[in-house]
DNA sequence: GATAAAAATGCCACTCAGTGGCATTTGCGT
DNA sequence: ACGCAAATGCCACTGAGTGGCATTTTTATC
């Protein structure tokens, strides 16, 4: 389904096969042995592929960490290209962010839940995700057609502050089918939490 | 204002020296050069002081160019502690963050306004940023005596949003009167913002 | 099917941030 | 003046990331 178009190409396919396995060799060692505790030339020895080679498949080794994390927003920019939606953008936001959630099978989730939980414990990987996070946002304004502004900032700002929320709930658990739940939490959550009194 | 004790002993004073002189000719240097164009080693020379001796005082090379960022936030937290506060949240917050504003003097104002330039345009350092923004958060809860939950992490995380919008509203100008007006106007557009239709 | 162009990879050496160990200096108290 | 503790400096190291260039592999053409 993230493959609707399998390249017949030879030279794309073993590419792919490339950067696949050091996507889930990554998210494998890291999570046995720790982000920062794991030397990138590990990774490297177990796919077997060079150092200079790795850095023409990602920029940097929070980058191939981040992978799942990468794998949901870019499947949320296609459902969000699917059809014009109408409403509160708050609402439009949830909405998409949950059918891609509903799109990812089950490996993913358990990369993702192993990703999120090494973020939790490296600042270096979660340096990397806020500011993926910050470059999705300004992608997600240009296709809501949202010019500059303070408030759809704000609102797109929000949104992801509330799926970063939901995710945090659930991390401890990382029960497979609970993810969406929090998500709605979350997002219900948004109005009192704007108003709460001292 | 922010060094209330001047510590008598010399030896305490000669730190927060060579503290002020890196931070100084930090934003001095990477103002000129950029941060990310700005070898370590430059700063080190210009302040004569070891590679060793540095890591003592800062983090990281972004730890010390983020000084001013940490300076108004650790102001920020004094406000905070002074007096207790009633109402919503959320203009307790903004009016504990104009105070802070209004503390700091002018030599903070062009400092800061580098550093925000700088971490416009460095990767690295608005990562560092952002983390730290992350760090102050769990402190202002803790002071704030929220317990942990969807609303009030909710209610944080969009505040410092707030913040941040204003602030990059701010910086194509870096006019050194208008911050606060920014400030004033990003709290105010946050329910229209979170409500926005499509 | 041989071959040349192009793309991908590997290897080597380099820069730069950050750390650990240990000797040396410097300020402090008596 | 002296001894102690703290601060600094120096050196060598790891680990991430980059540039140059030779080598292999895929593709396209004949």
């Amino acid at each position: 389904m993230t493959h609707p178009a399998p390249p017949a190409s030879l030279r794309e396919r073993k590419k792919i096969r490339t950067r696949q396995a050091l996507a889930e060799a990554a998210v494998a060692l890291f999570g046995e042995r720790g982000f920062d505790a794991t030397p990138l030339d590990e990774l490297l020895a177990a796919v077997e592929v060079s150092r200079r080679t790795f850095f023409r498949y990602y920029r940097s080794k929070e980058d191939v960490a981040l992978t799942a994390v990468k794998e949901l927003w870019s499947v949320f920019l296609e459902v969000l290209d699917e059809e014009q939606r109408s409403g509160p953008l708050r609402d439009v936001f949830r909405d998409v962010l949950l059918a891609a959630l509903a799109r990812m099978d089950e490996d993913w989730h358990r990369r993702f839940a192993t990703t999120i939980r090494l973020a939790a414990e490296s600042p270096a990987l979660e340096g990397h995700s806020l500011l993926h996070c910050a470059e999705m946002q300004a992608e997600i304004r240009r296709r809501l057609d949202l010019q500059d502004g303070l408030e759809p900032r704000l609102l797109v700002e929000f949104c992801v502050v509330a799926w970063r929320s939901a995710v945090d709930e659930w991390l401890p658990t990382c029960a497979p089918g609970e993810l969406p739940g929090h998500v709605r939490r979350a997002f219900a959550a948004m109005d009192s939490g704007l108003h709460l009194e001292a």
